[in-house]
Order: C-alpha cells, then sequence, then structure tokens
DNA sequence: AAAATATGTTCCGTGACACGGAACAGCGAC
DNA sequence: GTCGCTGTTCCGTGTCACGGAACATATTTT
C-alpha cells in the first residue's frame, strides 16, 4: 500500500505537471480503482492536489522537502557565499551534493537573463556531464572515479564526454587545479566552471557558475568561484 | 495505513529534526511494533533515512518539494526580481503566499549578517504578524480580513498586533500605500517592510525585506521593494 | 553483581480493510 | 444513435497490516 502510494507520487517525477486520473493508474501501473482510492486518499493527506480532474503534487510536500536536515543546513549556510558569488558574475549560480553517480541540484539562483539548463532545484543529472558533478567526481575519492569509467557514460548534449580516457584526464586536471570546467556537456550554449566544497577532508558539495558560451571567460570567472567555494568549506567547518 | 505513514512523516514539522523509534511512536500516537515496520518501509521507499538509530526526512521529499508545480513555477520567476531587490538592499527578502489565516514561505535569501528570524522557506507563520502577511491579508478581499479579525488574534512577540482595531487600519493603511509594515511583530529587533504581488487583480504572494530595528529605514525600502513587486506582477501577468 | 529500565527487533494469530473486477454515470466524438 | 472515453461506486474475496507478547542488547539503578 505504502509502495502503491509511492509510486502514484513517482509519477510527478521528474517534470512535476499534472495528470489525470487514467494516467496516473497508468503510469504507476496501478489498476484505476485503486489508483482513484489512493489519490482520494492522498489529496486528503495533502500529498496531492486536485483540480477539476487533474491532480498535482500537494503543498505538504513543499512544506516537508524545505525541512530535509542535510539539503537545508547545507542551503542555509551556503546562501550567502552564493550571493556573493551571484553579485560578482551576474551568471546563474549552482549548488549540488553527490548522490550515486548522479549530482542533485540544493540550490540554484539566477537574474532575468537566465541560461537555459537542464538543472533544476532537486534535480538528477549525472555526474560527468556538469561542472558541478566533475568537481564531486574528483575529490570523492578514487574508488568512485573507477566505478563511474567502469560504466558506459551518459551523455545530455553531443559534446558530452563518452569517452573514459577523455573524463580521466578532466577528472585529473580538476584534481590539480581544483576547479572543473564543462563546455555545452549539459545544454548546448552553456558553459560552466566549478569548484568542490569539502567540510573536512571530504567534498562534499560543490558551487559552479554557468555561462551563456560567448561570454564565458573562465579567468575571470576563476577566481570568485573558488573564494565562494572556500569561504563555504570554512563556514561549514567552523559550523561542525 | 496512509494516515499512520502520514503521521509519521508529520512528526518531522515543523523542525526537520531527528527522531528515535520510540519518539517517534509516541508523537505519532502509533504502536512502537507499528512505527518499527513502518519506518522501516518508508526508509525503503525513501521518505525516510536512517542513520544509527535516528530517522531524519529523506532525500525523496525535497526532490518531491521542489516540483509542487505553484511553488516551483512563482519562485523561478520571482527569483530574478528577489535577487533584484537582494542586490539594492543587502538585507533579508522574503517571498509568501497564503493558505488559510498563514503565510508561507516560498523563498527566503540573505546575506552573511542574516537577521534572526522565525521565517524558513516551507515554514507558516500568522498571517498578522508577519510583512508578507499583512500584505496578502490587505489585498485578499474584505471576506478573509473579518474573518482574520473575528478569531483571536495569535502573537509571536509581545509586540504583535493582538488588537482587532490596530490591525484593521494597519490593513487599510496597506490597502491604501500598497505597502505594508511591521514592526518586531515576528521577532524582537527585527523591522519589514512588504509588498503585495499581483495576478490579474488578485494578490497571489507578497515579497519583504527584513532589516534589523537599529538600520531600519523605510523611506529607502520603499521604493526598491515596490519596483520588485511591480516587476514581478508584471512578469507574471505576462506569463499566463 | 544483579536487577531494573530503557532501547530496537522478531514472531504470530486475528481481523480489518485494501484490492480489483464488474457495473454505473456522464461526456464528447464521429 | 452508438461507441469510446472519462471518473465513480459497489461488493465479495483474500491479504496483509496490526499490536500484544517475547526477545536481544545496552545503560542505569540498586
Amino acid at each position: 500500500m505504502l509502495d502503491k502510494a509511492t509510486a502514484i507520487v513517482d509519477c510527478f517525477r521528474p517534470d512535476g505537471g499534472a495528470f489525470r486520473l487514467t494516467e496516473l493508474a497508468a503510469r504507476s501501473g496501478l489498476t484505476k480503482t485503486t489508483a482513484f482510492r489512493l489519490c482520494g486518499d492522498l489529496v486528503r493527506l495533502g500529498w496531492l492536489e486536485r483540480q477539476g480532474d487533474v491532480y498535482r503534487l500537494g503543498g505538504k510536500l513543499f512544506e516537508l522537502g524545505s525541512l530535509v536536515p542535510r539539503r537545508h543546513d547545507l542551503r542555509e549556510t551556503a546562501l550567502p557565499f552564493l550571493q556573493d558569488l551571484f553579485e560578482a558574475t551576474h551568471e546563474t549560480v549552482h549548488l549540488g551534493v553527490r548522490e550515486g553517480h548522479e549530482v542533485v541540484y540544493i540550490e540554484r539562483i539566477h537574474g532575468h537573463d537566465a541560461v537555459r539548463l537542464p538543472s533544476r532545484i532537486g534535480g538528477r543529472l549525472p555526474l560527468t556531464c556538469t561542472g558541478v558533478g566533475k568537481a564531486l567526481l574528483a575529490f570523492s575519492g578514487p574508488e568512485l572515479t573507477e566505478e563511474v569509467l567502469a560504466a558506459p557514460l551518459p551523455s545530455l548534449t553531443p559534446h558530452s564526454i563518452t569517452d573514459p580516457d577523455r573524463l580521466r584526464t578532466a577528472v585529473e586536471q580538476a584534481q590539480v587545479s581544483g576547479l572543473a570546467y564543462e563546455e555545452q556537456e549539459a545544454a548546448l550554449g552553456v558553459s560552466c566552471i566549478a569548484a568542490p566544497v569539502f567540510d573536512g577532508s571530504v567534498a562534499v558539495a560543490a558551487l559552479s557558475v554557468a555561462v551563456p558560451r560567448g561570454r564565458f571567460q573562465p579567468a575571470q570567472l576563476a577566481p570568485a568561484v573558488r573564494t565562494a567555494a572556500l569561504g563555504l568549506s570554512r563556514a561549514l567547518r567552523s559550523r561542525a
């Protein structure tokens, strides 16, 4: 029963749209009757909302999601540094953590002329296709790198790195420079520079700046990104 | 069964801490056995996480919470304006919507020297104790105002308005000026100025700047707050 | 040392209640 | 009109969630 309810709610990932009963039943693999009864319960409990004949995710999820401890705490101490970084660059700023072979974005701030990116708060992308991901990968121990390299490398654009050797050198470069770069590997026309954030000696997060390819000037962005990452690392250590 | 699971998850509101099994069972009113089995299932499904003997809210909730449509969309179009406002003031900026007689905060951005406030993203506060709440109250129709005035007014600090007459005049002032003020009514030492955000003719949200009482200069903040609110209202209308 | 009181965990018999097929009701299309 | 599609209700069957009791283990009390 919990499994079935979860199956229904999971239908809304990753796009969070609105679905009709029949579609929910089909996606979740449940009987229409069961889906009907379950959706009714979920609405009653606040997990879903219903408008007319379509269901959406409910406000309770938003409230609970904001409370998830690791995410909330990290976001809270990181925000001032992300603001600094945004103010220095006026470009889209990301904060992400690793989960398995993917990066989960904790925060994403941008101005009026935001670049088009597949990254969303709470969204997941492959480690190997993003600046944040590569920064995390480079400082999460060699075992993880080998694991990731052993599996086939996913790609989001024609520029995504699919050659293990190229990725290995990219990771090594990130390890020596403390900065990870990404060029149109997650979205066409967007480049990115990222830096890892440490809590002690392990990378717990990474932050990045994503810039339209036309005005991407790594030399100018690098100091700002590095400064923000170091400042946040420091703040995390003193928080512990 | 869904009810019981919800009861467990709801134990984490509003503080999102970490609980042991026995405490969860007590808070949710369930048998220890039932709580045990349910928590196991919830962990398996990602709703909760377990470290040693304590349970926390799980990453799935964060990911799903970020997808809740109304919240996500509003936040996304509002963010650039909130950034403008933050950059202009360098004070804590809020964005909130109304839910019943409370305000739910959608976004809250701040710098290094953040004021101490009970507001949290996803958190709820009484309409009558906050700038955002008063701005929403002033532009949500007279029926709501009467409803709120009819009930006893909650208070968060000794400065919170508990006199219906005082509140009524405050709301009327907000209606004519288009700005709502709050002085130490939500937290001691913090003042606040807020403006409603419209989508068409109804207020769908409100944004505010919270400032330590010492350096609160409404005359300087008012234009910035008003500008941001108007800009956002415009953006929402063109989005529709 | 032993007894007492916590904790989390397992077992199991009972009974409630979730399940899904079938049937119904309302709507729009062709 | 009929067909196909919604969402919804009904109900008999069988499952699986339930919670008391017993267990294992750690920490505190006597």
